[in-house]
RNA sequence: UGGGGAGUCGCCAAGCUGGUUAAGGCAGCGGAUUUUGAUUCCGCCAUACGAGGGUUCGAAUCCUUCCUCCCCAG
């Protein structure tokens, strides 16, 4: 079948393709361009990843076009990004672009380019039973992405492949390496998804400004200045500034109405920690929501280990958990995601 | 003004019965980890101990003067 590829320039995806072509499929490679922002900046990595992209897709032997959604990125992620952060929120940008842009306006133009399926270089898997589709945690559990594809529809998995889901990443990268694929050593990509590594305040500067307020300790006692409410994360321990004694000082809560920040000392402080949460905008991949009161695990944010919890409400598309064991930093804005076992069942936007 | 106490890295804070390189923590900076943002981990961070004099082979540690701050008296 005809499968379009999207290739970002690392090995990941480039050995995705490979493994496509080597399956005996028709494979047409696609480099997404989503950022257009920054004129001529260091940072702008972009044209570098796509000439690793072209070289990979030499050393494969396919074609490989470039294609730019960046107005699409603009209106469906980073507008909504941009929001988040306004509202005191800590979003998952990644989460959104998987959604939005790559398992949509990508998977849209590759079908309209006649494929039949697209694959990238996501550590997940996809299991078909009678035309119902699973997603599976990745086989390398240090690489395992399912948690950012947890908003994916039937309709979508449906037209997806993930090609290195079944691999652990010394095996891609051993993989690219004998294939010849210059990028096997490339180092992996970190940072927000197309936008990539920068220092985030100044960039986030760029786009919301600065509103300084007091910051508080846990007894309302001013401890020192904050520079805006959305410039700071739940659990965040530096860029607090606050010195002297005793241990470090982590963020615990934000308060917008007063513009206050409230931050508390120790890593394992009682307001860090929370046996419960509330979710909105909830979707689920089999479409529809897993029973009340049934026991699964989950993360509160990416690399974080299952925890075991409770789905203890389902009201439309807002949901409770409860953990057993209270859980550190959960973040207003972040993702909840459910996982069966190896199964990401789906999740929601933590309020 | 009298009496008492204290002044060590941006902030806390050891050391102050004198002796090779002035603990540690917080903050900060750099790196590792990481397709969010965090967390975590590793590394760096006072030729200098309020200032000036002494004593001594040798002082942050003893003496002395001055400066500053705090407390109690007035």
């Amino acid at each position: 079948m005809k499968v379009v590829v999207g290739m970002s320039g690392g090995v990941d995806s480039a050995v995705a393709a490979l493994l496509a072509k080597r399956a005996g499929h028709e494979v047409v490679g696609i480099f997404m361009r989503n950022w257009g922002d920054d004129d001529t900046d260091e940072y702008c990595s972009t044209r570098e990843d796509l000439v690793d992209a072209a070289a990979a897709a030499d050393s494969i032997g396919i074609e490989l076009e470039a294609v730019d959604f960046s107005a699409e990125y603009k209106e469906r992620v980073f507008a909504e990004f941009l929001r988040e952060y306004a509202a005191g929120r800590t979003p998952n940008p990644d989460v959104l672009c998987n959604a939005e842009i790559k398992f949509r306006a990508f998977l849209d133009h590759a079908m309209r380019l006649g494929a039949e399926k697209i694959a990238t270089g996501h550590y997940a898997r996809v299991k078909e039973n009678n035309n119902k589709f699973e997603l599976l945690k990745g086989k390398d559990p240090e690489k395992d992405q399912s948690y950012f594809l947890h908003r994916l529809s039937q309709e979508q998995l449906a037209r997806v492949m993930f090609p290195v889901g079944e691999l652990k990443k010394t095996e891609v990268r051993r993989i690219a390496r004998e294939a010849g694929i210059a990028v096997h050593d490339k180092k992996d990509s970190t940072g927000i998804c197309f936008i990539g590594e920068r220092p985030f305040r100044e960039f986030l500067n760029r786009y919301l400004p600065r509103e300084p307020g007091r910051m508080v300790d846990e007894n309302g006692h001013t401890v020192g200045e904050h520079i805006g409410l959305a410039f700071y994360t739940i659990g965040q321990r530096k860029g607090i500034g606050i010195g002297g004694k005793g241990e470090p000082w982590y963020v615990a809560a934000k308060d917008p109405k007063t513009n206050t920040l409230v931050v508390v000392q120790g890593h394992d402080h009682p307001l860090l920690m929370k046996p419960t949460l509330e979710a909105v905008d909830a979707t689920w991949i089999s479409g529809s929501p897993p029973p009340e009161r049934t026991a699964h695990t989950a993360k509160t944010r990416y690399r974080q280990a299952d925890a075991p919890c409770t789905l203890s409400k389902v009201l439309d598309s807002e949901i409770r958990v409860d953990f057993p064991s209270p859980q550190w930093a959960v973040t207003p804005g972040q993702s909840v995601v459910l996982y069966d076992g190896e199964a990401c069942l789906g999740g929601g936007v933590i309020t």
